[in-house]
RNA sequence: GCUGGGGUGGCGGAACAGGUAGACGCACAGGACUUAAAAUCCUGUGGAGCUAUGCUCCGUGCGGGUUCGAGUCCCGCCCUCAGCACCA
């Protein structure tokens, strides 16, 4: 053994081990529990960055901590590698995507490897490949043929000058990221999947999951699909040049509806389209202009002025019989509810806004139950928008009645009266996966035109993408300039046909990842269900917030139709999910406005740190900041990343000061959850733990290497004591891991580690018993330590039990805590008087109350406090403290 | 604006179920070892005060409340982070 801790040496010869011994490698048996840990897999962007080993340090834990306590864990990992930087990184560099990601993802599995971490690597998965994707297309096709994929015209994010459409961040701040020209809004027919279909049980199934969830995750994603209950009404069209009939609104609020003063209508609305040239020209115009907004790309940070016009239509309240005029709105979406809505600005803030800036009537036809009583119209001059539910006033028959009551009864009156109907309507909408790109999955469809839109046949995928494409990150979808691609032969008629040319969004390659690590190489199913059956759901899903919404629902969904075609049988693919906070940085950056949203946040240009020069207070907070040609800049703490020049190398880390301490430290340093400012300096007090565990185990070594049972019965006092911390150890370490905490478990093994120092007996003197105590102390720490440093753990493990198989083969099983051992014998009890300490007193843990009382009453300092005065109670907590209640 | 988290030493953070606030680590200071430095080991470290080996007072964003007792529970503020933002 070396009389040092060399981290990188032992690191290596560990990683080899595991290899050599295929310890990570599973596979279905009925003889052990299962645990599924799984953690997001990642972008292969180049290198990995502290995000990434907080995440897989966490799942890394997990996954050695459940194989020590018994389980047939499976902890696989693999690359989302279809997506837009490959096809940056092709126009800036002149690279194939394919080279780009390929070397990329080697660079990242190195680093991985070098980190550690316990995956079964035989299973990793790559979403670029044929043999990934082809699964994408046949999900595609099996939700064709259920009618939950279909095409629809759509907006996407247009450069005019570049001919391109672009992502959302390409099209950040307003700007193309390429010439810098302001973007703009085009229509296209593009592919959508139903998800709405599943809206209610998306929302329904959370029950299953609530336990295990971050209510945070579960709330945004009810937001998300923000269903909400309500009515259609249908508005008479009274006589208009296109003879449209009626308008149909949602509201919820149908309680309302005797003070709707009018109808606003979206201007995208068929009523306004098909009666367009009938409008008079200044109706036009700002139906024109309103349009025009919607297509600017703007940043929502500010809040747009309502704006719209009365068009003349008019339309007829069918409750109250009143005339009410059509305007066009800019604040009404065509893509919600019907695209129309009732004007009632007493009791909505926007109609309310709306109202008061163009002169509509205002009437209030709900009051506070305290007003109902004697409610005058006249004196009540609303000054904001009443929306709150109360009592309807001024409605006619209806008036007196409790909105709640009167929402039900006016939607089945206008029910009965076949003029509207109870609805439920969605913020969640269709999910767009067309994509004008190369790298993903082509969508698996041919344009026939004979036949129309064909579906391809499953014998014929993969449909492969073709590997020499030229990408300028200009014109029209890179695929569709590639003839060998586009032409082919209609799967139905065998005629000459076109090959659509959008390839899928990313996100459908990671809805079932990790059900193909179940079964990675199966050539005819995206999986065996029988496999999957044994291993999902996935136990412990491990990743980042900023996923709670978007890959979370999108594979929440992916499972709900997979259990509908009969490949899994549960509703809920994930059982339990942690979201660990992001690594962060500071970050130095100039704004470059958007001429044509002055208002909205622009668009910044990163510095990297080390090329900043930063003054900074005492306290380290930064007071200005200059980049290299002495611009002043702006500074920000934001997530780690490449092109924001903060992130840090991990194999800086891992050449410093060894991946286990770098795991260990990351661990350490806050709780999962939070956020993490990334600071080196802390990482030193990890390294010198493990070399003080290292130290002081090369002390014992030999000492302990035969007290593997207790030859005496009777322990000396610091024997005593030193085991008991090791049980107390144990308890708590099991308790936070049981918990999922990372920080508090590792605090623990250092104070044990602490205790051990402790222990004044040196090795030379020591009776059996004691090196008892201490080898149970060392043995105990050791693997406990295994799940955040397993190579030092290993290696210390192999020098204790004389072998080099490492700890799954010989075994080893995550220590048990006694508790009769874990019990303090003496405890501190403190004693007030009125609340605040007077006094401190050692006592036996098993002392009874009453003698407890009777030591605190008479306890020397105690006394001077109670002497000639009354004393109203005495209050005892067993094991905790004694108050004593006097009269001051 | 709405919703949800969160404010604890110089810093990251501990604190069972209302019961000794500040575990553990970083940083800092002092000491031992050393020709010296690093490393290591030991000690100290919330603030203020005093008649200083001890004792008193204050202290978990602010103001109130409940309680024998509040970082923890309740009410009202302030700040901060995140998500959503014309969703009818």
């Amino acid at each position: 053994m070396d009389e040092k801790y060399f981290a990188k040496k032992i690191e290596k010869k560990w990683q080899q081990i595991w290899e050599e011994n295929k310890v990570f490698q599973v596979e279905i048996s009925q003889e052990k529990p299962k645990f599924y840990a799984l953690e997001m897999l990642p972008y292969p962007s180049g290198n990995l960055h502290m995000g990434h080993v907080r995440n897989y340090s966490i799942g890394d834990a997990l996954a050695w901590y459940k194989r020590l306590k018994g389980y047939n864990v499976l902890h696989p990992i693999g690359w989302d590698s279809f997506g837009q930087p490959a096809e940056d990184a092709a126009i800036k560099r002149g690279v194939r995507p394919l080279d780009w990601t390929e070397n990329n993802i080697n660079q990242m599995r190195g680093q991985l490897k070098r980190l550690g971490f316990s995956y079964d690597w035989r299973r990793e998965i790559f979403a670029h490949r044929p043999d990934y994707y082809k699964f994408d297309q046949w999900f595609f096709l099996k939700m064709y043929e259920k009618g939950l994929a279909y095409k629809k015209l759509t907006q996407v994010n247009w450069c005019e000058t570049c001919k391109a459409t672009l992502s959302n961040e390409q099209a950040s701040g307003g700007l193309c990221w390429r010439c810098g020209n302001p973007v703009t809004k085009k229509d296209m027919q593009q592919w959508f999947l139903k998800i709405t279909a599943y809206a209610d049980q998306l929302l329904d199934d959370m029950k299953e999951i609530e336990n295990g969830w971050p209510e945070k995750v579960l709330k945004r994603q009810r937001d998300w699909i923000g269903r909400s209950e309500g009515a259609y009404v249908d508005f008479a069209l009274k006589e208009n040049p296109a003879g449209i009939e009626k308008v149909r609104i949602f509201t919820t609020r149908i309680d309302t509806i005797y003070g709707a003063n009018a109808i606003v209508v979206a201007a995208e609305h068929p009523v306004i389209e098909s009666n367009f040239e009938y409008f008079s020209s200044e109706v036009k115009e700002v139906v024109r202009k309103i349009l025009a907004e919607k297509r600017r790309v703007v940043d929502h940070e500010v809040e747009q002025e309502k704006e719209g016009i009365d068009t003349g239509l008019k339309a007829v309240n069918p409750f109250s019989g009143e005339e009410l005029p059509v305007w066009v709105g800019n604040y009404v979406m065509m893509e919600y509810g019907t695209g129309a809505v009732m004007s009632v600005p007493a009791h909505d803030e926007r109609d309310f806004d709306f109202a008061k800036k163009y002169g509509l009537p205002i009437r209030q036809v709900i009051c506070r139950i305290e007003e109902s009583t004697n409610f005058e119209n006249a004196k009540s001059q609303l000054k904001e928008a009443f929306t709150d539910y109360g009592i309807l006033v001024n409605s006619g028959d209806w008036s007196g009645k409790h909105s709640e009551q009167a929402r039900k009864e006016m939607t089945e009156f206008a029910e009965k009266k076949g003029f509207g109907k109870a609805a439920v309507t969605y913020r969640l909408r269709d999910w767009g996966i067309s994509r004008q790109r190369y790298w993903g999955a082509p969508i698996p469809i041919v344009y026939c035109d004979v036949c129309g839109i064909v579906p391809e046949k499953y014998e014929n995928l993969p449909i492969k993408l073709p590997e020499n494409v030229e990408i300028t990150g200009m014109g029209e979808s890179p695929l569709a300039k590639v003839p060998e691609f586009v032409n082919c032969s209609c799967p139905r008629c065998g005629k000459l046909s076109k090959r659509e040319t959008d390839t899928m969004d990313t996100f459908v390659d990671s809805c079932w990842y990790y059900f193909r690590y179940c079964d990675p190489q199966n050539l005819n199913m995206p999986f065996d269900p029988k496999i999957v059956s044994y291993w999902t759901p996935v136990d412990q899903y491990i990743g980042g917030d900023d996923h709670a919404v978007m890959h979370l629902i999108y594979t929440r969904f992916w499972t709900k139709v997979m259990r509908d075609i009969g490949l899994v049988n549960f509703n809920e693919p994930v059982r339990k999910l942690l979201t660990q906070g992001m690594v962060v940085g500071e970050t130095f950056f100039e704004v470059i406005p958007n001429p044509e949203d002055p208002q909205g946040k622009g668009k910044r240009i990163y510095y990297p740190p080390d090329s900043v020069k930063v003054q900074r207070d005492s306290k380290g907070k930064i007071l200005s900041a200059t980049s290299p040609e002495g611009k002043p800049l702006q500074w920000a703490i934001e997530r780690m990343s490449k092109s924001k020049g903060n992130g840090v190398d991990p194999d800086e880390m891992i050449e410093a000061y060894g991946a286990d301490a770098t795991r260990l430290f990351i661990l350490f340093a806050a709780p999962v959850e939070n956020e993490l400012v990334w600071n080196e300096a802390g990482i030193e007090g990890s390294v010198r733990f493990l070399q003080r565990l290292w130290r002081i185990f090369r002390k014992w070594k030999d000492k302990i290497a035969e007290a593997k049972t207790p030859s005496e019965q009777t322990f000396s006092q610091q024997a005593k004591a030193l085991r008991r911390k090791t049980h107390q150890t144990i308890k708590r370490v099991t308790e936070n891991l049981e918990s999922l905490q990372f920080n508090t478990p590792i605090a623990a093994l250092m104070e044990l580690l602490n205790a051990i120092y402790d222990f004044k007996i040196e090795p030379e003197n020591a009776k059996e018993s004691d090196a008892f105590a201490m080898r149970e102390a060392l043995e105990s720490l050791i693997i406990m330590l295994t799940p955040f440093a397993p190579h030092t753990a290993e290696e210390l493990y192999s020098h204790l039990v004389g072998n080099q198989k490492g700890m799954l083969l010989n075994g080893v099983r995550f220590p048990d805590f006694e508790l009769h051992l874990a019990k303090d014998e003496e405890i501190e009890i403190p004693i007030q008087i009125n609340g605040k300490i007077r006094s401190k007193i050692k006592v036996s843990a098993e002392i009874k109350e009453e003698e407890l009382k009777e030591l605190a009453l008479t306890d020397h300092k105690i006394k001077e406090y109670i002497s000639n005065k009354e004393i109203n109670r005495v209050i005892v907590v067993p094991k905790r403290l004694v108050n004593i209640v006097i009269k001051p």
